[in-house]
DNA sequence: CGACTAGTTGAGGCCAGTCAATGTTGGTGG
DNA sequence: CCACCAACATTGACTGGCCTCAACTAGTCG
């Protein structure tokens, strides 16, 4: 099931696309791991190149992701976990009323699909907030290389821990912030993320609409709309549709370090 | 560094409990993984007698941590999961203002404390919610044996990323239900884990205070009492103190797989 | 240009929070 | 064994933050 999943993901576009467009399409040039501008960030970190070496040749060629599709599904068999080279995902769980709750944004460097492991099937999907590109990773072969690799098992091992801590995160977020505090911490969040990659951590575009923001936090359309002009007219930040500029970093820390 | 913090554990109770009571005392018998009660549901699930003899090898004696005691705190160092051999745990996450979040509830055949393994720190703390009983297993000699026994290395991820998935159902329950949708789910949520437990799935006593529960589900105190005397009065639950009956369960599994 | 999607803003309502008083329970020591 | 106290829980009255509904604007794409 995991090399069929896999196998998929290597022919031509056309083919998935008509049946289940999951993966868009297939990329033609390889970039190898060890040459990747996201080997610091991504699976690879601290190993000896030798070692990347091996990671790289079960690293089929990079895979494209068209806005709005999705890299799986919830309820989706699981075989390959996902390495984000270029774009954003964000991962949404459906309610049984069909309700969707984004539950989180990934960016370049990080992975998905982590969620799979657990029982063989993804509780969450996952979709392109904009064109994208993935190193599909065929979870049983990844492991075989981390029995080899016991840093690779140890990274892998990070990674997973890691996802479960930011959804520690969402919990206190979301469990007792009011609307205000979620939305700086979002873009605090953001913002580090960006800075880490190289990128302006003050001035960056956001991938989702005000809707998929609310969702992930908790809220509604208009009440992030609201505090987004709130916190413009309070000089705190400069909003332009999706264009974000925080104007204050300072102040927006000191107003989720502080109660109220 | 995880080689002392597991010493720590096998030092008799008074030394620790005088500097830091992390884990409470330390039990004089000893029960083997290969005849644990909770063996189906804890780590050595599906392997085979050999290897869980192996991992009974690393399992020390079992520590016992009292009600209110922490077996691990937010920032603590991280050198050990710990299984749930007896008792209940709640994690718990600090906001920078000192807020307390509660993010988990944890039973016996649990593990705690994967969230250290991202960076070599725990982000939540745990502390019993009764008098329990805890295997702290070494990270480092896990991993090693892990890399002896496949098996073993595949559940553990398997329980760190169902830990991952745990918290996605949760930022679901925080984001988009009504308090009265919160509780019915959390009650059904335990109703289950104590069903497959061999425990009656009807009939249990909450280990949490109202304060707590309503901590675990983003509401108030005085929120969670109402909403389960609301219940009560529909004759869907019965409820006295902590203890409690769910009366009619396909009426409450409606409650939340319906809208509204 | 019209249809559509995304975003903003306003008015009003409701769910859950807040504050406060009272009741209940369980552990402790006389 | 019972009285006492503190922690826990319930209930009521009121408030307020966010949701709902709705109108309007600004881009975008066929």
């Amino acid at each position: 099931m995991t090399s069929s999943s896999v196998a998929m993901l290597a022919r031509p576009a056309t083919v998935s696309a008509l049946t289940a467009p999951r993966v868009g399409s297939y990329c033609d040039h390889k970039e190898h791991c060890d040459s990747c501008s996201l080997r610091e960030l991504c699976l690879p970190v601290g190993l000896e190149r030798e070692s990347i070496r091996l990671l790289d040749r079960i690293v089929p060629n990079r895979s494209r992701v068209k806005r709005r599709e999705s890299l799986y599904r919830p309820g989706d068999a699981f075989g390959a976990v996902y390495a984000i080279r270029l774009g954003t995902f964000k991962t949404l769980m459906l309610a049984e009323d069909g309700r969707e709750q984004i539950t989180g944004c990934y960016m370049n460097g990080e992975i998905v699909g982590l969620d799979g492991i657990g029982d063989g099937r993804h509780t969450c999907g996952a979709v392109a907030l904009e064109d994208s590109e993935v190193c599909a990773l065929s979870f049983a072969q990844l492991c075989k290389l981390a029995h080899d690799i016991p840093a690779l098992g140890r990274n892998l091992n990070r990674c997973i821990s890691k996802d479960l801590c930011r959804g520690q995160h969402m919990m206190l977020l979301l469990g007792s912030m009011r609307a205000e505090e979620r939305l700086v911490v979002f873009l605090l969040n953001l913002s580090g993320r960006y800075r880490a990659r190289g990128y302006s951590g003050s001035e960056f575009v956001l991938r989702m609409t005000r809707e998929e923001i609310a969702s992930l936090l908790g809220l509604k359309l208009e009440t992030v709309s609201r505090v987004f002009s709130r916190l413009h007219g309070e000089g705190l930040i400069q909003v332009q549709g999706r264009s974000i500029k925080l104007l204050d970093l300072p102040a927006l820390q000191a107003m989720v370090s502080q109660g109220t």
